[in-house]
DNA sequence: CTGATAGTTTAGGTATGACCAAATACCTCA
DNA sequence: TGAGGTATTTGGTCATACCTAAACTATCAG
């Protein structure tokens, strides 16, 4: 009671209490009730959600705000999004690309060094292997000696890399790990990117790589889970300290340049 | 000169080939041009872009369009909006939260098992031990301690796999490679959420985890990076085992059920 | 009957303009 | 000088109109 206050009215004031709320956007509230939904499998792939101006008349909100919560389900890969007649918004399940963009952004935003993708795969890889010499299909084999023989072919250096993140691909896929095959193929892409500025892929390079994923491929296709994991940690480990030695060198010729 | 047709009124017509062409939306365009700025540094980290209405002198485009792109930004972790005068879009580089929130959004919509999750845990897991034991900082030593010491106290079940979680994301963060930590935190999110229903957690799970963590701990403190590698894998390993011990067990109660 | 062509319809994309709400800056007055 | 009210800036929402893309449809020539 000592905390009541009266109004010279005559009016009782009741002290409410009240936590700082936040008040969410509109377009955020109507994208997560879809996500939600659509996470929740109340449509099925491939299923159109309504029109915009359906939306509007369901939700009581403006177009405006319905456009703004599908352009949020679009980025976050739950919608694709068709113009024209028989379009809209299409429901689709996120796919290893949007982790791969996801990361890339991370990488170019924060300025990863290379350095730390390649411990990144170091530590990532093998482990694909491992699984991949358990759970690999037939088509899964197909695809490793597909790459294996694009690499062995004689092409251009971006042939050459291109075979390469392939292959390093397809042994993600064959894990049939979906987190896994995502972030493997995050990692790739951003390698592949950084290193065809990198000359040190010479043809010995080249002998060495067809060899070792050779060898990685046999031991997925016999299922030694052992010898692929002791393998492939072999291969990139000995593909980072190529990197990492082709950066000392860079270096050296940096500072003598300088030196002159 | 035969291809070329003639219409009556003499007019000469030259058969044009064109390329089917994909015309892209403008607010993408503004998107993609601001991500590249931002990707660049362009813009320092905390600055803010310009207001929207004077983007919209700037580009031409119209208030919505330009709307549509900051959103599209703000999605992509790349900008934070803030409202009220001083407000506007701050740059920021995109955090490991960013590849938590698409990991979970795939985890999810793939309905990706509680195996795989596990699976790819014992992958990097590890890694990230070994790394942690490498680079560790006095900081890191500390949160681990303290994440341990909310282990060890006799608290509720979720303050227990709360505290699980903390010091799973610490190893990650000890070992100062970001990506392994984006990774590393949206798995411990998911398997965290998973988990919570599945009673397996007595007394005795609990002490054996605190037991596992603070060894794993001694042997990054030591920086004994074998130690921590062969400790995790362990660790990590029997937890899979527990829950997998748990899935059959559940199984097998459930069959019971029916057959009554 | 067929096949190309020109409408028609449906859906998303863009442009304006107005007003609301939040957060800060600023100014006034005790 | 400090507290409180006011003004201003900036994003959020709404309403409306019109453009553009794509698919369906009707129509007309051969």
């Amino acid at each position: 009671m000592s905390e009541q206050a009266h109004s010279d009215s005559g009016t009782l004031r009741v002290p409410v209490q009240l936590a700082p709320m936040q008040v969410p956007k509109a377009s955020d509230v109507l994208a997560d009730d879809l996500r939600e939904r659509i996470l929740r499998s109340e449509f099925p792939e491939g299923t159109a959600l309504p029109p915009e101006r359906e939306l509007v008349t369901q939700t009581g909100m403006s177009r405006t705000t319905v456009r703004e919560a599908l352009r949020i389900l679009e980025v976050q890969g739950l919608v694709r999004i068709k113009t024209g007649r028989a379009g809209g918004a299409f429901v689709q399940k996120p796919g290893e690309e949007s982790i791969a963009s996801t990361v890339s952004l991370l990488i170019r935003g924060r300025k990863i060094r290379m350095a730390s993708l390649l411990d990144t795969r170091e530590a990532i890889e093998p482990a694909c292997a491992q699984l991949a010499a358990v759970h690999r299909q037939d088509a899964d084999i197909e695809a490793l000696d597909r790459a294996n023989e694009a690499i062995a072919a004689d092409g251009s250096l971006s042939d050459f890399l291109q075979a390469n993140v392939d292959w390093h691909v397809a042994v993600a896929v064959a894990s049939h790990n979906e987190l896994l095959n995502g972030f493997m193929l995050a990692l790739s892409r951003a390698i592949y990117t950084s290193t065809d500025n990198q000359g040190f892929v010479d043809a010995e390079v080249r002998r060495t790589t067809v060899q070792a994923h050779k060898s990685i491929t046999e031991a997925i296709k016999a299922q030694d889970a052992a010898a692929a994991v002791r393998r492939m940690q072999r291969h990139v480990h000995a593909y980072a300290e190529a990197v990492k030695e082709v950066d000392v060198r860079t270096s050296i010729d940096v500072d003598t340049d300088t030196d002159d």
